[in-house]
DNA sequence: CAAATGATGACAACCGATTGCCAAATGTTG
DNA sequence: CAACATTTGGCAATCGGTTGTCATCATTTG
């Protein structure tokens, strides 16, 4: 029986034999880089990322050559020795809602700027997925960005113990935070309506597990409390166009003359059932949104909406949590950061109904 | 000088001392459920990917152990050693252009289900920015959905041989690519202005970069010339609503009763121009858009629109890819996917005014 | 009972980079 | 010119897995 005696390829032999046969010009390492300069790997690695260390001539060399092979360090290899992936995770409940349309865009922007990808997760307002995703993104991430957790106090802490993490709308002591103003917008909407005359306010509210919801509503109940007219509370609805058909027929059942929605989705569809049901906006009733999401401007009437600085909250989410990752940078980075909000008054709310 | 003897330490060992110090419980590996074991680490990797290739009983044990640990395989090392990242690099133009909402919703639905990560990557329009994005996920990704692409068929194509890719809207012979059939429905919405009595109709074209809106133009022109009606190209004007306003003078000036936008954003900012310059819709101008995107349903008035089934043409160009990817789930992918579209008429189009 | 067969699991190389440590080369000073 | 300080660059281990190769052990068969 005849042996067979098979060559022992070298790398580089190997990777050309992969060229040829494939066609496919697989992408330079640093051994390549190496070997037509004639150094060692690790000088390579240096020149490229300590070029101090490195004399300047072989610098030159090496980049040269790293220029010539198109040489662009493989992330994957970079992360597992390095510890760091330059990824950021982004966890939004529902890529459907408009509102983070915006907010990704925001992360999208400045995360680039910085040289970071963005891993984008889309949660299904479930826990559990969160959870899940979470604890995959912290191997494969240097940081999360979570927008309105659903996860517990207890667990959000946790995991920011594990992972540097920023939320945005939602405030856990220890977890650094960017909170998105709408409570103190809340008690503006309510002013506006009461200007408008009205008394007799609806609440439209978010899912139960929204923190937002709640701090909008507890601010919206002193607020009320403290003026002395009557707000009450409705719902909750989902965070959807479809709920706004519920919602206003909810509030028109309860005879108040304004109401303020949770979110501009709530909002915008709650103007589609009323002028379904042939109620007027906002002659029979005052309609005002939160967030001042796209379509805001041009639904029918257009919304009057607490206006958010929804992308800048993005941006200012990456910026704290790269300040987190690189503490070199100085200027101590602050662990929360409240964004102010304002109300744009469209035609979606007018003076309340003279009394029936 | 006394001689310090720094002890050399095991992997685990340091483990441990890490764990102590930080409190931060570091991810456990391979090695770890090996040493528990009492087995190789190879053993494990075989065990958990390999079932067949390993006793059952010691496969049992560390299944166990794996379980106990919360052991959960580092993406970056697989992606290393095995060559596949389990990423999909998704391209977009513009993320804030809501027709790519509804393409990310789908793209990542259904590149979850499959179990693999979303990159999405904003080309911001510029084909310098695409490549170089292509480039780079060319190594960090496993295969890549590029949407409107801006790059030229050579580069496509010579892009294509290196990665797996699918595109979406562009559509160059060699590459699998899902193309939503909007030229189609332009026909459609011809026929539909024509039977409302058009004869004077405008084309508001899109980037001269766009194939689409270069292909939609050609159905247009054709069907035009075929029913002997006269439409005119117009623009071109970049996709977004601040141009509807050029858009809608332009029209206005041109003389025609009816236009057909190449996008809904475009159509949706014509109609806020019109308005504002008291031109009624449809009575005095109907306006057609194109895609249907979320907001055209709520605008004044509600948008005729062609409806693409975007989030489905997202979910498609994930599974071609997947097929390209694991060509082992035979079923022969197909390298091309027409998506059908249909016209929506809702209040934006009407009968043609009385002659002037 | 010995030989052939197959199942099993360990060893070690490898993916592409980073980095501590050390030796060689270079430069400086007395 | 010797002694010492500094650069400079190579070696090798490491990150956490995957996978080809091979020795070993158990089982079946002649």
């Amino acid at each position: 029986m005849a042996i067979v005696t098979v060559p022992v390829l070298s790398r580089s032999e190997r990777n050309a034999m992969a060229m040829q046969a494939a066609g496919t010009e697989r992408p330079a390492t640093i051994h390549d880089i190496a070997a037509m300069c004639g150094v060692a790997a690790s000088t390579v690695s240096r020149a490229l990322s300590t070029p101090d260390r490195v004399n300047i001539r072989t610098r030159a060399r090496i980049e040269a050559a790293a220029a010539q092979l198109n040489y662009t360090p493989n992330s994957q290899a970079k992360a597992l020795s390095s510890g760091r992936t330059g990824a950021v995770g982004v966890l939004v409940p529902d890529i459907t809602n408009p509102f983070y349309f915006d907010l990704i865009r925001g992360t999208q922007l400045q995360l680039k700027a910085a040289g970071y990808t963005q891993l984008l997760v889309d949660t299904e307002e479930s826990d559990e997925v969160e959870a899940s995703s979470m604890e995959q993104l912290r191997k494969s991430a240097d940081g999360i960005i979570v927008t309105a957790s659903r996860l517990s106090d207890e667990a959000l802490l946790a995991a920011a113990a594990k992972t540097p993490i920023v939320t945005i709308n939602r405030d856990v002591a220890g977890v650094p935070a960017v909170v998105i103003d709408t409570p103190s917008a809340t008690s503006q909407a309510l002013d506006h309506l009461i200007s408008l005359g009205h008394t007799q306010i609806a609440y439209m509210a978010g899912p139960l597990t929204s923190q937002s919801s709640t701090l909008r509503w507890t601010a919206l109940a002193a607020a009320a409390e403290e003026r002395g007219v009557d707000v009450r509370r409705l719902g909750p609805f989902a965070p959807k166009t479809q709920s706004g058909a519920a919602a206003a027929d909810a509030a028109v059942h309860s005879g108040v003359t304004a109401c303020i929605a949770f979110n501009d989705l709530i909002a915008i569809g709650m103007l589609q059932r009323l002028r379904e049901r042939g109620i007027r906006v906002p002659e029979d009733m005052s309609v005002v949104g939160c967030d001042d999401i796209f379509g805001a401007d041009f639904c029918n009437p257009p919304l009057t909406t607490m206006a958010s600085p929804i992308e800048q909250a993005g941006r200012v989410a990456v910026s704290m949590l790269l300040a987190q990752l690189n503490p070199l940078a100085g200027g101590g980075s602050r662990s929360r950061s409240l964004m102010p909000t304002h109300l744009t008054v469209r035609g979606s709310t007018g003076p309340a109904p003279a009394a029936s």
